[in-house]
DNA sequence: AATGAATGAGAATTCATTCAT
DNA sequence: TATGAATGAATTCTCATTCAT
């Protein structure tokens, strides 16, 4: 046995726990300020200070900048997948359970802004890392699982159409819910509306009507 | 062959002495560039190059990045407006002038990719810019005039519902057809779907009849 | 004759006249800048502004920036030793006129603050310029005469010593009547107090007090 | 010889990592640069060069340009109150002293040419930055407590006037000495004469002189 | 002849990244 | 190992000077 061994304790804390505390830091960090500030935009320096670790820690646990980007880029995924878990829709009837999916998808992008911001900055960089990200695609969407339960249940009661593919319509769901949010600044510079929460309330209650409209079988007579 | 005749490309390119021609190109290489790479990744060096000019050059008419982004970005919104001139609905049916507007939209999203681009940025910025472009509130958008119109003559007929302000739909419409467009490249990562011009012409059909049953006073019966 | 000098008054203004205009005012104007800003600091482009003329004007007039800035060392030479002529001190007893001079060489400092900005930009280049300006020398300061006549007719009058270097002597008294002036800012932070025409004022007393002492061939007994 | 000894000098050169020396470095550097080239002549990469630092480094230690001059100028006060420490007139009769000191005081000014050239510069830009300095009143020269002292041993003596306030009559001093050496190009140029040690040092006898005769008590009679 | 248009060569400043302890 | 110290390579912006009409 060697000395290092005979006497664990000699470690002052647990190394491993720390690193990955580190780490963690490091990658909400990131996430913080490249959402802030964009891929260009964005300074190692303000990760390091946010995350009060030594810009070489940074650079030893992910390799450069590029890689601290794709990781805070998967890691947004992985938080938004993992708050989209707590939707509860099962106990309720259809049409409640997509106006509660529009509700919670509008409120999930508002109350974790970071993840539109990212989106929109990876989008503008032409998808170039996203691509790289071997296993986002693997990080589905709880929301897509969710939604095709809920037309499968509208269809078997005859209340919804049954030629709804659940990751375009939910792709629909997302077109209403982002784009208010997103260009939340630009939109109120020029329409000269404060997009506040009673306005993105009004919003999502007439996607929840349209949408609804739009999965009835008769077309959409009757209202919600 | 004289020996003038035979290097005339020595002189790197005939410095056209014509302010307003320079000031253009360099607004068209800025809207390119920073939509491009986003304001902080986007290069006043490039800029130089795609306009053809000297850097000073840019600098003389501008000040500098910033007021030239804005310059840019308040650009953007006059090209975009101006495109949106040549939408002509007046003799269509409403609900088909609802449909061609909404594939317009989304039509002119994809073939000026750069008003999204710079939209993205700016709402990344906080909309720091934009507020201080006095002016972008008056530049309106005629879409919104031939919507309302379009609106006014559906209520006329008893087609469509007169509750609804046309900015707003607008809104609406813009959700529908950004998103997709903005997105295409996470969308195609994490979806697996190729975001091409057959997929994007489903989605302004699936859009147009989604409005369109909003529309309609009886809820959306009938099918156009 | 040619068509040109048959009709004089085809030149629609006097071309000569407005050539040596533009010059004058490029000088003024360079003197202020140069005196303003140092030799590195000074601005063509604020000096054509504050000139009225173009930029291209000053380099034909000029030549270059070095050579412009010789031209304003000189011409604040000029302009002092011409403003030294107004001082006229022959019907004084000779004490009363050493302490008009003292008097005037300070209030000259201080109405003119381009002269001792200009020294001290040259004096901080070491000198490089002013000893390519072949007649500066030539354009002697008239009150060295002045003090030349002061000094012979207090030595005649067995007031002042014999011993007194007019030149050495015009040395001194510039030096008391510099620091004060050239040196205000500094003086005023270091040592708390306001440099004004007060504290000037009692400087120029006790400046012309000591000096008339140290002139005395009794070594200063009595006070003026 | 190996290969690596026979290239040693490879290396440009051994980069210490102290901080503290580094400052140093830099300081030293900006005081050369800066009162060798005034405020806009100074060239960040020339101190860089002189520090045998990277920009970055001086910018990181310093901030900016402005900022760099300003602790430039500080510590030309600094050093000159430092070197002012190692006079010694305590135990000279008090005319002596006043000689002495005036004789230090210009040698002060020749052999830390850069004081005086700092000032000149800092004269020249209205004296912003010295105003931003908040303690530079605290560093108070060592040499108006010491001359206090001799005006107030020669005041007891009853050989001197006992009206002179130190600090004022310090400023005199330095004005006496101050122009001489500030002022030596152009004096050189324009009085043909040669400022060189010999000159100066008869300039300092004869202010010696004469800041004593206006001191003594009875005007100045006797002669050092 | 006079000048608006234009630029090459810098100069300040920044930033991702690495060194050396 | 963890990090303060350090920097090469840009990047924005400036300025004396010239071009072309």
């Amino acid at each position: 046995m060697t000395p290092a061994a005979s006497s664990p304790k000699r470690r002052p804390r647990p190394r491993k726990r720390d690193a990955e505390a580190s780490r963690r830091r490091i990658l909400d960090a990131a996430l913080e300020e490249f959402s802030a500030q964009g891929h260009a935009g964005a300074r190692i320096d303000t990760i390091a200070e946010k995350a009060e670790v030594s810009k070489p820690m940074i650079y030893s646990y992910f390799g450069d900048k590029d890689a601290l980007y794709a990781a805070a880029l998967r890691e947004s995924y992985v938080q938004i997948r993992a708050g989209e878990r707590e939707l509860q829709t099962d106990d309720m009837p259809p049409e409640d359970a997509i106006r509660e999916l529009v509700r919670f998808t509008l409120q999930h992008f508002v109350s974790r802004p970071w993840f539109i911001a990212l989106l929109n900055t990876e989008n503008l960089r032409g998808g170039d890392t996203i691509t790289q990200i071997a296993d986002v695609a693997e990080i589905q969407s709880p929301l897509i699982a969710k939604l095709g339960q809920i037309l499968r249940r509208g269809a078997a009661e005859g209340i919804f159409r049954d030629d709804i593919d659940p990751a375009e319509f939910y792709i629909t769901i997302a077109s209403l819910c982002y784009f208010p949010v997103s260009n939340r600044h630009t939109l109120g510079a020029v329409f000269k509306v404060e997009i506040d929460a009673e306005w993105l309330d009004r919003k999502a209650q007439e996607a929840g009507e349209m949408l609804i409209r739009y999965l009835r079988v008769d077309g959409g007579a009757g209202n919600g």
